[in-house]
DNA sequence: TTTTCTATTATGTCTAGACTTATTTTGCTG
DNA sequence: CAGCAAAATAAGTCTAGACATAATAGAAAA
């Protein structure tokens, strides 16, 4: 996990922002309260409405404090925090821990999609797609073994394309703009062929990552990304990083 | 495809985001391509320049585009996306799912600190900290184990209180306010412990989510959820849902 | 040529004010 | 008293304009 810069050049939102957590952080305001409404809170840090509004928004989304229209302001009883996950290219990762990059496409076909991938693509089953299966390799040892569908359809383009060489996951993130991602993470037991392709025993305790994403025209890429056994994805979260 | 509600109320600032991720995902401007700069769009848009500002911002926060002062806004090379997770008390979880939430309190005693919860907290090894183990049902079958270590000097009120009966979390969500706190997500095989707590086998596969917490004072408070086998944390992103 | 200064530019931030909308309060009516 | 309509309110959204700031491009100096 990387580290994180102090305060951002503290704005006076950021400033607002910061105050208004440590009087929640001190308790002078307690989980309930209602807080001053955005133009007392305005005249008190000498600044305009929409300046208090953008801090508290930003206090909100963090989950700190619940607002409604009329109601106002409060501090959120059952601070539901939110984990931010930056999803970056599996190249960046490997490069970004100071490893050599590698990949090695095993294997590549077009098939009918099983009846799991087909509900959550929701296709019919036994619709074809390309389906693919590439290893991701740090200083030649494997980083993270990836089992992926494509829908020619939604992604045009992708018959003249020879991924045996190149990075599908790249060429879709950069040809294929999507509108919509879902996430899940998952523990499963190594079977035998994700242990032998992350070099591992079958039953290791493997991180999956599901993705799939979704353009106007339907299903791009349904993904399970199995990482080599003990890796860890993190976030944080507490300080908003916009920008 | 799961269904997609009709734009979020479909503010100005969320007609121009729509607007810009159709021509980016249409093609019109591609990847890298330098967008007009906000007065252009304004004006194109019939809006305020701050209100095209906002929709930018969003766009960018989703990792659509790159912004710079002065260089302009381009279409994002490498669109790191960013998933947020929403991080819901065990209770919430559970009733959600349409269960009855129940727990146990296993283990709670003052103990020193192993050297691998030191570092993660930035102790001295061997420091006493609370430490205790829960187990959470879900309609009476292990839901999550949850295994905490509390640090009383961040935590004050924390020694008249009985956690053999009340939820640690919960109190501790409820009463310590953190200003920040960090996420992990891995996946470990379950021990003899934590098979028998979860009543599965030794050897499953476990999603793992260590999460530790920090006040001004230092560390409140770290916690290692174990899921039931099989279980998936998921998240979705592309549509901004602030409010 | 290279370095350094300076002007320019697009985004970042903020303000004061207006209007909108969800929600609660209040007060009226049966 | 209940039920409903109207007023009040606090957040949501937007605008026009201002100034700040980072980064670039171009000009001047070495």
């Amino acid at each position: 996990m990387t580290d994180r810069r102090a305060g951002p050049t503290s704005s006076k939102v950021q400033g607002i922002a910061a105050e208004v957590r440590r009087r929640i952080v001190e308790r002078e305001w307690r989980q309930g309260d209602r807080i001053p409404d955005e133009a007392d809170l305005a005249i008190e840090f000498d600044a305009a409405r929409a300046t208090v509004n953008k801090a508290l928004q930003l206090l909100a989304d963090e989950g700190l404090l619940d607002r409604r229209r009329r109601a106002g302001t409060r501090v959120a009883v059952d601070p539901v925090r939110k984990a931010t996950f930056t999803i970056s290219l599996v190249r960046e990762q490997v490069e970004h821990a100071g490893m050599d990059y590698s990949h090695r496409v095993v294997a590549q076909r077009r098939s009918p999609i099983p009846a799991d991938i087909a509900e959550r693509l929701g296709l019919p089953e036994g619709e074809v797609l390309v389906h693919m299966r590439t290893v991701h390799y740090g200083d030649g040892r494997p980083f993270q073994l990836e089992d992926r569908w494509i829908n020619p359809r939604a992604a045009p383009g992708l018959d003249r394309l020879d991924f045996w060489q190149l990075n599908a996951n790249e060429w879709l993130v950069r040809n294929i703009p999507y509108l919509r991602a879902d996430f899940a993470f998952a523990a499963e037991n190594a079977n035998r062929r994700d242990a032998r392709l992350l070099r591992t025993e079958p039953g290791r305790a493997l991180l999956i990552l599901h993705r799939t994403t979704w353009n106007d025209i339907g299903p791009i890429t349904t993904v399970r990304l199995a990482f080599r056994p003990g890796h860890r994805v993190g976030a944080e979260n507490g300080r908003s990083d916009s920008q």
